[in-house]
RNA sequence: UGGGGCGUCGCCAAGCGGUAAGGCAGCGGACUUUGGAUCCGCUAUUCGGGGGUUCGAAUCCUCCCGCCCCAGCCA
């Protein structure tokens, strides 16, 4: 499923290549492998998106498969999780759902089979003696004594690690491969460890298990795939990938190293995120100052815009940090063609149109989407006491500044034209409590006769027919575009934005709303696209989200100090 | 330091020996009943740096510099 044409990207030329030397019988088949021990997140939908579009492109297949070989951090509600957000991406595994763990049998005679080939042994070395006998990134490393046993003594201890006749951690399997390899994965890396743990699929039937060097190809070989994509920390596993396959002579599929994904002003590692959501930093993982899947669905995102900027962002292999503001950019292009618009005030300031008849009221028509005329109308309610947006009302304005102030007309969206006439303030505090305006009755609509037009158009809501309402706004959940980078001993959840959510108690919505469907969305009139939360909203009552800002030309102003230029 | 990768505009990213695509961001301007949207225009004589090969290089060779990954019985 891809909704723009696929941008040539060097897998795709790998592929094509492969194709035209005539390799896999002209198959292309993928796979997605997360590892049930967390959600997902954008940087896992970019990996899904690259697997299931290029299987989708060559008219391949693509599987989704857990790589659960771990099982102390694994759990079902992840793997509920992982399937619900693959599917809302848009896309479908059909009847290709697997999971390693359905291979631990084979996996297991695929290991009797390479210690029968002299390149497998078992090793008696503690995990603190196996990182010591390693060697390091200079030096080789020491061979261990366990390394010269023969295959039958290796059968035998190998088929007692499995009956369980060895303590957690005594004994593993390692490959007979070379101490002295340059690359310290070569070095006779472990593929079986004893660990009594409970698998939340297989229960207690193992006390093995494999590691992931040594099941994940296998799985991949296993499943027929033709091109295992991972990403670049695992090229250098690469060598170890096709040594297995080839020692056991079965299928091998290529291993491909992308860039993985990071966003500015956030943090995709699932070690950090798990520490947000435990430590209680965020209200789970799915918070929507999450960079989840499902914290990007609960926020308003949609699957189409996910998808589109996987697209956009392209694949490489060089790391790269891509700014949010491109994942926002194709939101907003999408929200503005769909959602249709609203009237809310966040910070209400009263209005009095002095003129306007006390005790009557009226109704507007306000078109639902500008973008989209068959979407029509709807009716808004009008009347002598308004709210408006306390930022639209400066008692002393700067030059650039063209909202209401004294003596200065605006318009009224949809409705009359008005005027400041002044301003009432509390006196103890001197914070203006409310404004004074006359309307113009000949503007009704929002058109003057004579054609004048005023600089500002606000949004309103009639003060006795607005409902209340929560609203909650969201800024990055970091305040440095690359959390990572740290200042001299600083830890990297200083860099949380204090700042990242606001919750407004007060807001006033225009009556229709009440009926906003939990998980709609909609575009609030100049401030942004919000959607009706679907866990915190009550009947009568939403609860909104604001899912991302409008492009705000006034605010990139006043940032830049230019609003008197 | 050994091995494996990467370095093209503020952020991504095409380019694959023939003389620097595109998107985002930014900046102008037009239009506008959202300071929204839309529309038009501007923004790398230069590709981490130095040498070399060539009629011609971001693309080939070479040396150097910088960044990332690998010493989990995690994935």
């Amino acid at each position: 499923m891809t909704d723009t044409k696929p941008k040539d990207n060097f897998v795709r030329e790998i592929i094509d290549g492969d194709l035209a030397v005539g390799k896999n019988q002209g198959r292309v088949h993928t796979r997605f492998p997360p590892e049930p021990n967390g959600y997902l997140h954008i940087g896992h939908a970019k990996s899904i998106c690259l697997n299931f579009g290029l299987a989708a492109d060559y008219k391949g297949k693509c599987n989704l498969r857990f790589d659960d070989t771990n099982p102390e951090t694994e759990e079902p509600d992840y793997v509920r999780s992982i399937k619900e957000d693959v599917r809302w991406l848009g896309f479908d595994w059909e009847d290709r759902e697997f999971y390693a763990s359905d291979y631990f049998g084979r996996l297991y005679d695929y290991a009797v089979d390479l210690i029968r080939k002299g390149d497998a042994y078992v090793c008696d070395l503690t995990a603190e003696q196996v990182t010591e006998y390693r060697g390091t990134l200079t030096g080789p490393g020491k061979e261990s004594p366990g390394r010269g046993r023969g295959v039958e003594e290796n059968l035998d201890l190998f088929a007692r690690m499995r009956a369980g006749e060895f303590p957690d951690g005594a004994k593993t399997l390692r490959a007979r491969i070379d101490m002295a390899d340059p690359n310290l994965l070569m070095r006779d890396p472990v593929l079986y460890r004893v660990r009594r743990a409970h698998h939340y699929r297989t229960g207690d039937a193992w006390c093995i298990y494999p590691t992931y060097d040594w099941a994940h190809g296998q799985s991949d070989s296993i499943e027929g795939v033709t091109h295992s994509i991972c990403t670049l920390e695992f090229e250098v596993h690469r060598p170890l990938y096709d040594w297995f396959l080839v020692r056991l002579g079965i299928h091998r599929p290529r291993q491909i190293e992308f860039a993985r994904l990071s966003l500015s002003h956030t943090v995709l590692s699932k070690r950090k995120l798990l520490t947000l959501v435990k430590e209680g930093f965020v209200d789970g993982w799915d918070d929507p100052r999450m960079p989840t899947i499902s914290a990007f669905r609960r926020r308003g995102y949609t699957p189409a815009s996910i998808r589109r900027f996987c697209d956009e962002i392209g694949v490489a292999k060089a790391n790269s940090i891509v700014d949010e503001a491109l994942l926002e950019h194709g939101l907003r292009e999408e929200l503005n063609k769909t959602a249709p618009r609203a009237m809310a005030v966040l910070r209400p300031l009263k209005v009095v149109l002095t003129n306007y008849p006390e005790g009557s009221a009226e109704e507007l028509d306000c078109v639902n989407n500008p973008e989209d005329p068959g979407r029509g109308t709807r009716k808004v309610p009008f009347s002598r006491v308004l709210y408006i947006e306390r930022d639209d009302f400066m008692e002393d304005p700067p030059k650039k500044f063209f909202r209401l102030s004294p003596g200065k007309e605006v318009r009224l969206r949809y409705a009359y034209f008005m005027t400041c006439t002044g301003v009432v303030k509390d006196p103890a505090t001197g914070e203006i409590v409310e404004v004074h305006c006359t309307y113009d009755p000949a503007t009704r609509g929002g058109d003057a006769p004579d054609g004048r037009s005023p600089k500002a158009t606000l949004h309103w809501v009639s003060a006795g027919h607005a409902i209340p309402a929560e609203v909650r706004l969201y800024d990055t959940l970091f305040t440095k575009r690359d959390p990572n980078e740290l200042e001299e001993g600083a830890d990297w959840k200083s860099n949380l934005n204090p700042k990242s959510l606001e919750t407004i108690a007060g807001a006033r919505l225009e009556p229709s709303l009440a009926a906003a469907e939990p998980g709609s969305r909609w575009q609030f009139e100049r401030l942004g696209y919000f959607c009706a939360d679907i866990g915190l909203s009550r009947p009568g009552a939403p609860v909104f989200l604001r899912t991302v800002t409008l492009r705000d030309t006034w605010a990139r102003i006043q940032k830049s100090g230019r609003e008197n230029e």
